[in-house]
DNA sequence: ATGTGTGAAGAGCTTCACAGCC
DNA sequence: GGCTGTGAAGCTCTTCACACAT
């Protein structure tokens, strides 16, 4: 049993549950049935079963799962212990939400570095970072060992970019624009798209309700 | 052939394709071909033209597709015509930021509506919009016959409101609160959660990293 | 020569159903 | 009684490989 022979939509989906079982520890809750978890993450309790049981016997039968010790088993397998620091690059309306959104560091993560090729943007501070020059920013991010970055700059330029990060070895980018995003190997890239995702979730729900309104007609 | 017989990856993949056949027609592309295609949006050719096949014959062999031609066949496929308007709940930080970002009119959707509970912000205009208080606001949702909601408040406070507004006949939720959203049958719900959307990234890339390593070594 | 369209083969994932344990 | 753990079955999706069109 190699981390090969194990579904990437399991390791997918551990993150997930990873979320979700922070959530409940904030709640106080100690015991989850894979039924509850099951639920909260939009799954079935037989998925959440099955994952689980590619890295080892993480439950109690007839009990459950104890909250504190999954969580500790899954931060494990993930290797998600340490807070990571990424860089931001574009300090626009998105950006400079991300830079305010004190959220991240509860969650692991710290923007540590934000850039932008503006000069009235340059030197200003937001949060707690002051926005640098993009002029050798390829070289600040990796002296500071980031291997990730948020590209928040305008679609147009976004690929360019995103291809010189390519160049300096970068390993992920999350990026909030779309468009031809075509990457050289060796480097990951997740396109954050809220439009798209909202006209996923309308055809789903309307294509949903049509067929509840079949199914009672006919 | 009916609805039924088609992948549901091969449906969220056809928003993939669009977005990115609204780039390559900004960029004044005429034709692109399914390896050009599937590059751009990181999946392979042939999935691309499975894809197509599901609804029809959208391509010239030889040539490739017409972009224009087959953006809107995706478009009569998915049903995706005309603007839609939007509710959005929670002006923070996130709220601000959406209320603020232009694009998305431009990609078919309108923030009509926007609420918060707390007195300091309500009646205040952001962007287009004027904040109103979250009381009634189920009513005054569904009476502009909104199906969708972005769900922005705090991760305590989502879940009571994601419930009321399920209560209310809502179609669709896009939350920013990952938190123990376990919602009724009848209503569609999507989390965005960019702090796990990094974590994944960063496992997929150190764990391809990793593989290169080891293929270099051994 | 180039690139689409597609049945068939293959891979991968999920569900089932029940044994095992508390 | 209740819930986990898991092989086997079943299903869905992707890849293959080549006919077909320009």
């Amino acid at each position: 049993m190699t981390i090969k022979d194990i579904p990437s939509q399991t390791i997918d989906r551990l993150f997930t549950y990873f979320r979700a079982l922070t959530c409940l520890i904030r709640e106080g809750t100690e015991t989850v049935s894979s039924k509850r978890l099951a639920e909260i993450c939009r799954v079935s309790a037989a998925v959440v079963r099955k994952d689980f049981s590619y890295f080892g016997e993480f439950g109690t039968r007839g009990v459950g799962y104890n909250v504190k010790d999954l969580l500790d088993n899954i931060r494990r397998i993930l290797d998600f212990d340490s807070p990571t620091e990424v860089a931001l690059v574009g300090v626009g309306n998105v950006g400079r939400a991300l830079l305010q959104h004190s959220q991240f560091e509860l969650e692991g993560f710290k923007i540590a570095l934000a850039f932008d090729k503006d000069p009235r943007k340059v030197g200003h501070k937001i949060g707690s970072v002051t926005v640098q020059d993009t002029k050798g920013m390829g070289k600040k991010i990796r002296s500071r060992g980031i291997d990730l970055v948020i590209l928040a700059v305008p679609d147009s330029t976004a690929p360019g970019v995103a291809k010189s990060l390519a160049k300096e070895g970068l390993g992920a980018i999350l990026s909030f624009s779309p468009c031809d995003l075509a990457m050289p190997d060796g480097i990951k890239i997740t396109c954050v798209d809220l439009s798209m995702e909202m006209a996923r979730l309308l055809y789903h729900s309307r294509l949903q309700s049509r067929l509840a309104e079949m199914r009672l007609e006919g």
